[in-house]
DNA sequence: TAGATTGTTAATCGATTAACAATC
DNA sequence: TAGATTGTTAATCGATTAACAATC
């Protein structure tokens, strides 16, 4: 199941259920793929495309998606409802930026603690979430069988608390140090890479300013 | 120039710079694309392609690219010799982890100030970095002709916020808010989503464990 | 009924991969 | 010299777009 659905098409659906959640306040009981396309300057093609892979329901020619029946489809297709828990590891200033995000538990994310090396900040709550010692990481993934890891310590460590990870048992880390991580095949990751973004919008404002000045 | 290098190009640049500073410190003087595919995980085809783009040098049948080359090439073409002025707009817990974040230096862009409305932060430094009053905001930009904006205020008031940098000459915005926000075609603007991101770890973790459970 | 919109199939587009002559 | 590796061209692959019959 949702095996041959492509990573682009994952990128878009939060965009879709957000648009939804817009349109359910303002009481708009259908929407058509024109119109979300317009919202989220797609093609109406991409969107029809997108959305027949998550939802069971089919829409109407004519009138379109039921909005209520198209959030319930995404919410399951994306798992905010079954929500996953997860383990932070790396308490400074991004680290608790992410544990303070109250968006993550709409997104299914539950974000059970912070984990630091630092005595300083052990014990305290980040918007509820305890910080503990990194020493009681390996029993928590194993004793609440967390498979998903938020890495936010300082990029020489990456690596080390990675091979931690692993050996626990985490099945997916979500890597906000700058630092490339190997890990095995049967462990997913995704870096949330500054420097990369950083050279996509270079680019991009490059572009828009050499066509300025061509003209 | 450089207008016809695709996104995914760009993506790709920094982590040839990474490794190549890397080998650098191993004394390694040349390297071919094989080696870079394998540290990378692409493929010595891409890897070629990706390289003939940015490197005025060509690199040598046999020995490979020269490895001072090829990180003099990399750095001019994303442009990390002159560093880029930027503003960061919103000093909550995730805006001050960014302008603690010393890696942008090395990646070209240098944080002038943060700004923000909150009294009691306004006038402290985060890391040598001035927190000002949001109304010196527009001043700023236009004195110090500045292009890039990165955006950390919250979701509410990203839009709001992104009209008046654009009314105040940025060109390109960094979004780090969960909204959507939508400026003129001549504004760049990057997107840095949580829940697109989460959406796609979540998607290839399902994907491993689904696999699992098949065999 | 007429026509807007669906789901789906075929055509297009662009990026990646493979192949290979040139060459150090 | 022999062969590893380059730059580049052609083939493949996959995603997006366009087209269209079905239909409410």
């Amino acid at each position: 199941m949702y095996g041959e659905v492509s990573i682009q098409t994952f990128h878009r659906m939060p965009g879709y259920l957000k648009t939804l959640y817009e349109l359910k306040k303002e009481g708009r009981e259908f929407v058509s793929s024109v119109t979300l396309a317009e919202v989220l300057k797609l093609t109406p093609s991409i969107v029809k495309k997108d959305l027949s892979q998550a939802k069971v329901q089919d829409g109407k020619p004519k009138v379109g998606y039921s909005v209520d029946d198209l959030i319930r489809a995404l919410e399951e297709f994306l798992g905010y409802n079954n929500a996953k828990d997860a383990v932070l590891v790396g308490c400074g200033k991004l680290g608790q930026a992410l544990l303070g995000y109250t968006g993550f538990a709409d997104y299914g994310l539950n974000i059970i603690a912070g984990f630091d090396i630092d005595d300083k900040i052990i014990g305290e709550k980040v918007h509820s979430k305890p910080i503990l010692p990194t020493g009681k990481l390996e029993g928590a993934i194993q004793k609440l069988d967390i498979k998903i890891a938020i890495l936010t310590v300082p990029g020489e460590h990456a690596q080390a608390m990675a091979d931690v990870l692993v050996r626990a048992g985490i099945r997916a880390i979500w890597n906000f140090t700058p630092a490339h991580i190997s890990v095995p095949d049967n462990i997913a990751v995704r870096n949330e890479n500054m420097a990369s973004s950083l050279a996509v919008l270079s680019a991009q404002l490059r572009e828009i300013l050499n066509k300025e000045n061509k003209q």
